[in-house]
This record gives structure tokens, C-alpha cells and sequence, in this order.
DNA sequence: CGTTTTACCTATTATATCAGTATGTTAATA
DNA sequence: TATTAACATACTGATATAATAGGTAAAACG
């Protein structure tokens, strides 16, 4: 049931986007050496999100990438869900399943259902600004 | 985010033993059968369920496996925590993970550990018993 | 007693996905 | 025209999944 490196990567990807705004763009590099991940992994991942059109690059000197919508206008679901490839705990559930010969008898459905659910309605609840650090929140747990 | 085949095939072994439960062991052959999975992929899955005293084998003619409980005494959460090692959404929530050191600046901890808590609750709220056919219902949605 | 039955045990394997690396090309700026 | 940084494509090692194969132990039955 793990999220990938993908979906997770590309949450901190954005949230770095939002604590570092400053209207310009921002280069891969930067991020890579913040968040500590490789900057070429992190190239595929971005790609993902200029496809989707939550952020935009430039190319050249001075440009980078940078958010396409403010950070409260950004889901979270949405995000993981594409990064994903989907959030759904069964197969049968997925977007462009075939249907299953087997639903009309299945015992499990409805629970899975239930549980993609859920899953949908509380990551749905959350935009990149609620996972942004407010003040000195973060550090309310060191001692 | 796929639940695996394993913690599938589990549920859908007790389910199956609830359904035809007569108080005499069942061979998994039958259930094989039904259910129309490997029979010897289906050891492999009902081993551990025999370690986790949800069902007991009995070997020779006559053996088989029967619940060693109620079926609405048989969590579904904790037959697929065990069964898919766990539920958690990323790692660090894992049982027995080691700590993070980025988990005081972690901008995503909050947001894993609420996702990871309702997939808890909402698993933890089912029984077999919750997902055994009752009546006809499960034709309910043939037309 | 010995044959059948069925659970139990220990490898091995094909396939796919994950997580990343490597190399090169295009476009924007100075 | 050189530099910069995004964009594009191909490849790779490691790991997990979903099984299969082949055997051993114990309970019942005749």
C-alpha cells in the first residue's frame, strides 16, 4: 500500500515551490539540493507536473519552474493520484478497468469501494498550502 | 496503492469459510475450487492465517481448515495488516521503522499519519461477518 | 500395517515495477 | 555565440509479486 517515491517526491517538490515563491522561476537544481534528491530523477517527475499543468518551465538562463496556481489551488489528491497512476486499493477499481465478470457476486466490493473512498474524500481535503510550514510550526517538535 | 493478491486471497478464503461453515474442516482444494485460485498458491496464504490463529488445520482424510472464531470475530484490518505486512502509506509509519531523522521539519508527516489513521479505522470496522453474503443480497445488483 | 489423503515445508522462477542513471537535444538569456 | 537550464529518450540494477515444483509429516481408513 506504499506511495511511491514519485508521488512523494512530487509533493515536496511543490510544497519547496510554495515556501520559495517569489514569482521567479526556480531551477531543478535548487530543489534537488534542498529536498536532497537526484536532480535527474527529479526531471521525470516535474515532467509529470508541467503535463499536468500544475507548474511551468522556462528554459535558458534564469529560468526554472514555477507554480502555475496558487498553492491553495493545488490538490493534493489530484497530485498523488496522477503521480499514482491511480490511488485505488484494487484493480477493479481503477479508471479504464475492464469491467469484472465476477462484481455482481463479489463480497469484497463494497469494501473496497468504501475505502477508495475514503482514501479519495481525505486526500481530496487537502491542498499543497495546507502542507506548507506556517510560521515556526515545524520546529514545535524539538524540544 | 494496490492491496496485493495475498491480502486479497485472504479475505476471500474466510469469507468462503464463513459462507460454507458447517463446523467440519474444509479442504482447500474445494475452496481452490470456488474461488478459482491456485490451490498451491493458496497454501502459502492460509499458512499464515494458521499462524495468526484465524484458522486451524487439521491434516489426513477428513482434515482440512476450519475458523478458529467467529467470523464477526475476525478483524479485517488486522487480516490485512499481517497479510500485506502493512497498511501504511509510506514507510516511516511502518511498525519497527527506523526513526526519521526529517521527521521534526517534515512538511508531509500530518498528512500521512491522518491518511494512514482513517485507512485504519475504516479497516479496523469491518468483520468477516460484514462481508459474508447475507440473504440474496449480493444479487441485488443483477438487473 | 500400509495406503490414501490432506496439511505442511522448502526451494526456485518468470515477470514487472521501482528508482534511478546516462547521454543528448532544444530553447532562452547575456 | 557561449552559457544555462529545461526537455527528451534510452538504459539498468535491485526488489517484490505471484506464482510453481517437489517433497515430508500426520491423520484416517480398510
Amino acid at each position: 500500500m506504499l506511495i511511491s517515491t514519485r508521488g512523494r517526491y512530487a509533493l515536496r517538490i511543490l510544497i519547496d515551490m510554495a515556501e520559495h515563491n517569489s514569482n521567479k522561476y526556480i531551477k531543478l537544481k535548487e530543489i534537488a539540493e534542498r529536498q536532497e534528491i537526484s536532480e535527474k530523477y527529479l526531471e521525470s517527475i516535474v515532467k509529470e507536473l508541467v503535463n499536468h499543468h500544475i507548474v511551468v518551465g522556462l528554459r535558458g538562463k534564469g529560468g526554472g519552474y514555477k507554480l502555475s496556481k496558487a498553492p491553495d489551488e493545488i490538490n493534493v489528491g489530484e497530485v498523488l493520484r496522477f503521480m499514482e497512476g491511480s490511488l485505488a486499493p484494487v484493480a477493479c477499481l481503477e479508471d479504464n478497468s475492464t469491467p469484472c465478470p465476477k462484481a455482481p457476486f463479489c463480497r469484497t466490493l463494497d469494501f473496497w469501494r468504501g475505502l477508495d473512498q475514503i482514501i479519495r474524500n481525505y486526500t481530496d481535503s487537502f491542498t499543497i498550502s495546507d502542507l506548507v510550514k506556517t510560521e515556526e510550526a515545524g520546529n514545535d517538535y524539538v524540544i
